[in-house]
This record gives C-alpha cells, structure tokens and sequence, in this order.
DNA sequence: GGATTTATGTTGACACTGTAAACTTAGGAC
DNA sequence: GTCCTAAGTTTACAGTGTCAACATAAATCC
C-alpha cells in the first residue's frame, strides 16, 4: 500500500493539491504552474488533467479547502473563549476571537488567502456550484452577531446592515496588513493593532462609545 | 509628428501602459502578457524590454499610475463636499466623502484595484522606491482624519489607531465589494450599504452612538 | 553639416507553460 | 480469465517571458 507500483499514484487529487500549497507558499500564486506541481509530486506533465479540468480548477479546489480551514479556525478560536463572565461579555469576547482568528489565518496562510480571495475570476467558481464550501465563514461571522443579539450586546435594530460593518473591518484589517500596507514592526505591535480595531468594531456595532 | 516612421514609436510606454490597462480590464491582471500588449501597441514582441525590466515591472508602473489615480479621485471628492454646515459636519461629510471615492474607485476600475492591491509580490516594488507615488491614498484618508481632529469631531487621544480603522473599513469595504463577497443587487443597494458601513466608520471613530 | 554615440526597436533563440489527442497500464467487475 | 474503465503517459502545438545580437533613428559633438 506505501510504496505502489508508481503507474498509479494512489490519491493524486490530493497529493497535487498539497504541493501547489507548498509552492503557492514559495513563489506565490502568480507563479504556480501545474507542470511544476506535477514534477514535485514526480508524475507526467499532464497527469493533472485527469483531477482537474485546468489550471483555475485547482486553484479553485484549493480556494474551497481554503474556506474551510478558516472555518475550522473560527469555530475553535469561539469555542476556545473562556466562558466566565457576563453573557453579553462573553458574546463580545466571542465576536472578537472570531474575528482575530479570520486575521491571523490570512497572515499565517498568505498564500492560501491570496488564492481565496485573489484572483476575482476564481471567486465564481467556488460558490454556487456542485461541490461547494463545506462551511462559510460569512455565515460563522454572522452566528457570531447573532449571539451578540441573543446576549443583548446588540440591538435587533442595529443587527440588520452588521453584517457588512463587521466584515469589512475584519477583512480589511487581514487584507491590508497582508498586503503589507498597514506596517506594524513587530508581533505585539501587530496583535495590538488587531485587537483594537476589533474592539472597534465590537463597540462601534454595539453603539456606545468606545473603550 | 502624428504618423511617424514607424520604427520610433514616439510614447512606447505610454502606449504600453495603456494597452495593458485595456487588456487587465478586459481579461483580467493574470492572463496579462506582455506580447499581447505589444502586438495591440504594433510593435514587436520584446520591445516592451526597453521601458520595463520585465512583466511585473510593468504592473507596478501600472500600480502606482493606479495609486496617483486613487488619490486624484480623493482629492477630487474631498474638494467637491458642500461647505455649509457646522465644521464639525463638513469634516464628517469629508471623510465620508474621502472614503466613499476610494470604495467607487475601486469598483470603477477593479482591474486598476487589483494590480495596485493583487499580487503581493507587487507591493513592495512599489514603495520605497526611486519613482515612487506621487500622492499617497493613505496620506489623504489621514488628512481628512487630522481634519476631523481640527473640527472638533475626533478627540486627540481617539485619533491615534485612527487610520487602520478607517483604512480597514473602507479597505475592506472596496474589496468586499470587488470580489463579489458581498453581494447588492442594485446600484442603490450597494451605495446604501456603501453610506451604512462609512458612516458606521465616521461613528465609531467618535466614539458616540451611531444613528 | 557630417560623424558618432545613444536610445529605441527588431530578429532569432531558448526554456517553459497550458492544453488537447492518442496511447498505455493497472485494478476491479463480470 | 476477459473486458471495461479510471488513471497515467507520450507527443504535439501555440503562447509566454526573457536574453543576446543586430538595426535604425535621433540627439550630440566637432
């Protein structure tokens, strides 16, 4: 089962995808070719095609994987919340480590969120069709807010349009310091910096003033 | 001096430039290449090597082109807010403003955002060089925050952590928006969620209730 | 004004890419 | 055991970025 008869590879599929993380990681996104992830994972040039209908096709596939990693890390950054407190601190405290995972899985994954979120005709492809994301990060966004209502954190009112305000600020604040235009020297520089745009955020939904 | 000998193009890089802009928001900044510009332009294919040291060279003159662009639309939507009302309401209407032409510039030209804000490679080519932007985007949003200042609407201490704020908002706003993550069905729909999350932004940053 | 230098284009070449078509092989179904 | 089919292979072609060597027009110098 290991080592096989190298005619066929075992699960390709999977094997192309990982050495195109890894190269996606090196040389960026813009760079990725598939003959060269086909050579790391030492099969024909073209074998690819038989997995994937062309190059954006993996990208895309990798896009999805993508999504769902975030996800994942969303949803253990909320259950990793202390659960001491208020419930309205609680919901805010949620909201917050919600956001900051979606921060740090774009600069500890550059190259993965590049590929999510950048090429703009990748981002069709991954939703609405057959196999699609197995969990949005949107919508655990959106659960978090919901929680914030439930605890009385956030008004019914102002719930509507939150949406939109939340993510902005979250994606805004991974993209621009992915891309290097907001420039913090060092890590705790960084992680203050994220905080207190979350907290931002969190105050500003809620609508008082700010800490 | 219009129809010349056909050897000296007169502006290569210009027409160059030019070419590429068409091209990058027709078929998008990665199926970019530099011999389909030169042939729109007429000329051969490795011409371009004379004013760009390679491809990506070319993108980032095309970056910071985008990036002045950005800045001149700023200033324009700055300059173009009404002046009548209290101090404190023109600053607010001014950011405001200042933000929302960075949103439309970014969906105006997707293709102009997406060079100036796509690869990450880019970047850093951009900055810190010798020819660099001539009016910075950031610079501007952080003259309407100190303007904000002035009028009496953001508090000294607030203003400090300002400009990611704001920057992350409107940021991600735009690229929301560019990607197609957030999705508006009409024009007013989008320009109201556009008001919603910058006046959310102008809000927050004063630390009072929104409206 | 003529010669020379220099910027600007051109040609030819190379290695690499995505992708299609035709062929081969191994593993499972009957 | 035979046949079918999914999974790889080889071969081929048009495009691409980039380099080196060459050609031409414009600017500069005497």
């Amino acid at each position: 089962m290991a080592e096989r008869s190298r005619y066929h590879h075992g699960d390709l599929r999977r094997a192309l995808l990982d050495a195109a993380l890894v190269r996606i990681a090196r040389d960026g996104a813009e760079q990725f070719s598939l003959r060269a992830a086909a050579r790391d994972v030492g099969v024909s040039a073209t074998a690819a095609y038989r997995h994937f209908a062309d190059r954006s096709d993996l990208l895309a596939a990798l896009a999805m994987e993508g999504f769902t990693a975030l996800a994942d890390a969303m949803v253990t950054a909320r259950e990793a919340t202390p659960r001491r407190g208020t419930s309205r601190a609680r919901a805010r405290a949620g909201f917050v480590a919600v956001g900051r995972a979606y921060v740090e899985f774009a600069l500890a994954q550059p190259a993965r969120f590049v590929v999510m979120f950048g090429a703009a005709h990748i981002r069709p492809r991954v939703r609405g069709r057959a196999g699609t994301i197995d969990r949005d990060p949107y919508e655990l966004l959106s659960d978090a807010l919901d929680e914030l209502v439930v605890a009385g954190e956030l008004t019914a009112a102002r719930r509507r349009g939150a949406e939109a305000k939340a993510w902005a600020v979250v994606h805004g604040t991974a993209t621009l310091l992915r891309d290097g235009a907001l420039v913090c020297r060092t890590r705790a520089e960084r992680a203050a910096l994220v905080e207190s745009v979350l907290g931002f955020a969190a105050d500003g939904l809620r609508g008082r003033a700010a800490r």
